[in-house]
DNA sequence: GAAGCCCACATTTTT
DNA sequence: TGTGGGCTTC
């Protein structure tokens, strides 16, 4: 049954063997840092140590999951899911609950995210008649968010005299004052941010030993992953549950630490030898992802790096194709370019369109690679952006269960009160929250007996407050009888919200129908998966503790895609991929323009183009362009410091791609101002052709007279015409439910049918 | 209370 | 360019 041992290499076998006292484990890229973790657990369940006593802390519920799954394979299902691993967040959350009154909290508490917290802090800067030019709420947010990361509560905040300094300096005194009211506030809606269930725990332990003891005796082993994106409160945690027994042990990549703008601090993972002196390191250096090439590209390229734990990444694959680099005269031949290479390559190579990934910066990025593959007719897929549990539908029908589970909470009944519209206004809803304010209780309160409370409102309004309390307390009612899955679905009727968005029957309409109908599905899955799992009565509650933490990564990829991914670099974080195309290789685009000149971020940002390089398996490109549209202007722009920061000897300019440069068609480049810009372009091989303005066409690239097309507002049509060149190329599509129309090739939103 | 208009704004976002 | 928020208007 040991035989699992045998998949390890030498030092990936130590670091799961080594369970002495504190370790650290610097996992190199692709060095196989899940199958340590994997195996590490299940030899410690093999050792004979309880489930029950392991803690094991991810970054991601999907990582936490699909660990289990693993675990589960060698030391069997019913004892991997007795783990307690999550989420620092979802773990610490549960916990939470148990002891809720430990910190002035009850067990229903609700979670803000972070648009909640967002919109209550710009509630709060409104009352308290700020300058909202001066103090922005996301601003005010962020700062707030900061000072929790590092264990600093309202009080201590007014109490700095640095922060109060740096308020003033940056003309914001009132910083302190708007944290401690946003504070309290949660505190009367019952609702912790997500800040709070990391900085509440870390008091909870503080304040109460015995409760501390609890765990620290039951948490016989403790595991972190990714330790090089914890923050200071995180850090903390572990280090009171591992006091006593200093049995820890983290896990991570120094190199591949890129979330310090949330509050990350590398320097938990550089230090973490100091805070234990008997620490032992483990560094896995053989990298079984990529090939020699890129490996060493990508060594060379982090060793420009200060901060930095030292190791010798090495790859025993082919040494592999040299990294391509490729320069385009805008982003629109940028576009062109790489999914001419991936139709390119995938029909050559045999390679399938998954196998491919483009990674960018920012993800406005996206938009125009979506244009090219389309126009190819390459499947993608773009990730991120506004996730599932953010869309408006959604969070409304999330709102209701709050409410119904928590209905102190504030911003949830702000959302619903008057959606779908019931006739309470914002003049009422502003009474409601100052009387709320005034005398320190929740709106839901006041709401519920508003003469008792001095709000001066008429009977018809009255009536309609009483309304929807009457219909908030309903389901309260049928909360105690029925399943999570059961209530929902009474929500979506009984409150008029399915009935709302019936109405509108745009394709926006009948995405929000299907949204409202997926999100009905996964309440189904998880009342089924609970009751399965041998739970009688599976509450609103618990669909609501496990929603409130989950996002749009931790969701089932479906089996059989087949597509292109399109990702920022930040969510590649983790993943791997044949072919990976580095685009928009730009001075301030990559790396970003904000950074200006802070030697640390420019290092963060080094390491965020190390994790996007260190993505590839077979073959890397890297491009830029010499012009791109941004924020409403088009700019020049300077090929990235990070390309040369790369040993030029793992680089190739190759000329062959030169000869695609001239194929690209006129109507995917930006048309040149003038001669001297055709000049600049000339060492492109992009030559410029006259342009006929309305020059009729059978067919301009994959489009023809008479092919189906589908628009994203207008629907199913048919290509009537096709005119024009250049960025005026225009197809005359004859649309089945909304007529004719002229649409500019350029922006025009409609795919191949 | 909803639609329409204007203006400011524009990294990254595992929870 | 595009979006989201706030304000105006009916």
């Amino acid at each position: 049954m040991d035989e699992f041992l045998n998949e390890l290499n030498e030092g990936q076998r130590a670091a799961v063997l080594y369970n002495d006292g504190p370790l650290l484990v610097i996992a190199g890229a692709g060095s196989g840092k899940t199958r340590v973790i994997t195996y590490k657990l299940a030899y410690l369940l093999q050792q004979g140590v309880s489930p029950y006593n392991l803690l094991a802390l991810t970054f991601t519920n999907k990582a936490a999951r699909e660990m289990k799954s693993r675990i589960g394979q060698i030391v069997g299902e019913d004892t991997a899911r007795r783990i307690w691993m999550g989420t620092f967040h979802s773990v610490f959350s549960s916990i939470l609950r148990r002891h809720a009154e430990a910190i002035g909290f009850r067990a229903d508490f609700s979670i803000y995210d972070a648009q909640d917290s967002g919109n209550l802090i710009r509630a709060i800067i409104k009352e308290m008649a700020l300058d909202d030019k001066i103090y922005k709420a996301g601003a005010i947010q962020a700062q707030i968010s900061r000072a929790k990361n590092a264990l600093i509560t309202p009080e201590k905040y007014a109490r700095s005299a640095e922060l109060i300094e740096h308020d003033n300096y940056v003309k914001r005194p009132a910083t302190a004052e708007i944290y401690q009211t946003y504070w309290n506030r949660c505190r009367t809606a019952n609702t912790l941010d997500f800040d709070d269930l990391l900085l509440h725990t870390y008091t909870l332990f503080k304040k109460n030993p015995e409760v501390l003891a609890r765990y620290q005796n039951q948490f016989q082993f403790i595991l972190v992953d990714e330790y090089q994106d914890t923050n200071p409160v995180q850090h903390e945690i572990i280090l009171q549950l591992a006091a006593t027994h200093h049995r820890i042990c983290v896990v991570g990549d120094d190199a591949q630490s890129i979330y310090s703008f949330r509050g990350a601090t590398i320097g938990n993972i550089l230090n973490f030898q100091k805070t234990y002196p008997e620490c032992k390191l483990f560094k896995l250096e053989q990298n079984y992802r990529s090939t020699q090439n890129i490996v060493n590209a990508a060594n060379s390229l982090i060793k420009k790096n200060q901060e930095q734990i030292a190791k010798t990444v090495f790859s025993q694959k082919a040494v592999g194709e040299k990294i391509a680099v490729l320069s385009a005269f805008n982003d629109h031949e940028e576009g062109y370019h790489v999914a001419s290479l991936i139709k390119q390559m995938q029909m050559r190579q045999n390679y399938a369109f998954k196998d491919f990934a483009i990674l960018y910066r920012t993800n406005a990025q996206s938009r125009i690679f979506e244009e090219s593959l389309r126009k190819l007719n390459i499947p993608y897929r773009v990730y991120g952006g506004l996730s599932f549990y953010q869309r408006k539908e959604v969070k409304d029908v999330i709102a209701y269960m709050r409410l119904i589970a928590n209905p102190q909470d504030e911003q949830a009944l702000r959302r619903i009160i008057n959606y779908p519209t019931r006739g309470i206004g914002d003049t009422t809803v502003s009474k409601i929250i100052a009387a709320a304010n005034a005398q320190g209780i929740s709106p839901w309160e006041v709401l519920s007996a508003p003469a008792h409370h001095q709000v001066d409102i008429n009977q018809g309004t009255a009536k309609k407050l009483a309304d929807f309390k009457a219909l908030i307390e309903g389901f309260r009612k049928d909360n105690e009888t029925m399943n999570a899955y059961e209530l929902s679905t009474e929500i979506i009727r009984n409150t008029g919200l399915i009935a709302d968005l019936n109405e509108d029957k745009s394709p926006e309409g009948l995405s929000k129908v299907q949204n409202m109908n997926e999100l009905s599905n996964s309440l189904y899955s998880f009342v089924s998966r609970r009751m399965e799992e041998g739970n009688e009565a599976v509450k609103l509650q618990d669909f609501l503790a496990e929603v409130s933490l989950l996002t749009d990564q931790d969701k089932e990829t479906e089996a059989d895609m087949n597509h292109v991914v399109m990702t920022t670099v930040h969510s590649a974080k983790g993943l791997e991929f044949k072919n990976v195309f580095v685009v928009g290789l730009e001075e301030n685009l990559f790396p970003s323009g904000r950074i200006y000149d802070n030697p640390r971020e420019l290092e963060e940002e080094r390491r965020l183009f190390y994790v996007a390089v260190t993505r590839a398996e077979e073959n890397l490109t890297l491009s830029f362009a010499k012009n791109r549209f941004l924020n409403g202007t088009t700019t020049d722009c300077r090929p990235s410091r990070f390309i040369k920061d790369i040993d030029p000897c793992f680089l190739q300019l190759p000329a062959s791609f030169a000869a695609e440069k001239s194929v690209v068609p006129r109507w995917m480049q930006k048309p040149l101002k003038d001669e001297g810009m055709a000049g600049q372009a000339s060492d492109r091989e992009l030559k410029r052709i006259p342009t006929a303005s309305n020059t009729s066409h059978q067919s301009i690239g994959n489009l023809k007279i008479g092919l189906a097309v589908r628009h994203e507002r207008f629907g199913k049509g048919i290509i009537a015409e096709l005119l024009g060149d250049g960025d005026d190329a225009k197809a005359v599509v004859e649309f089945d439910d909304n007529g004719r129309k002229q649409l500019l090739l350029k922006f025009a939103k409609f795919e191949v049918e």
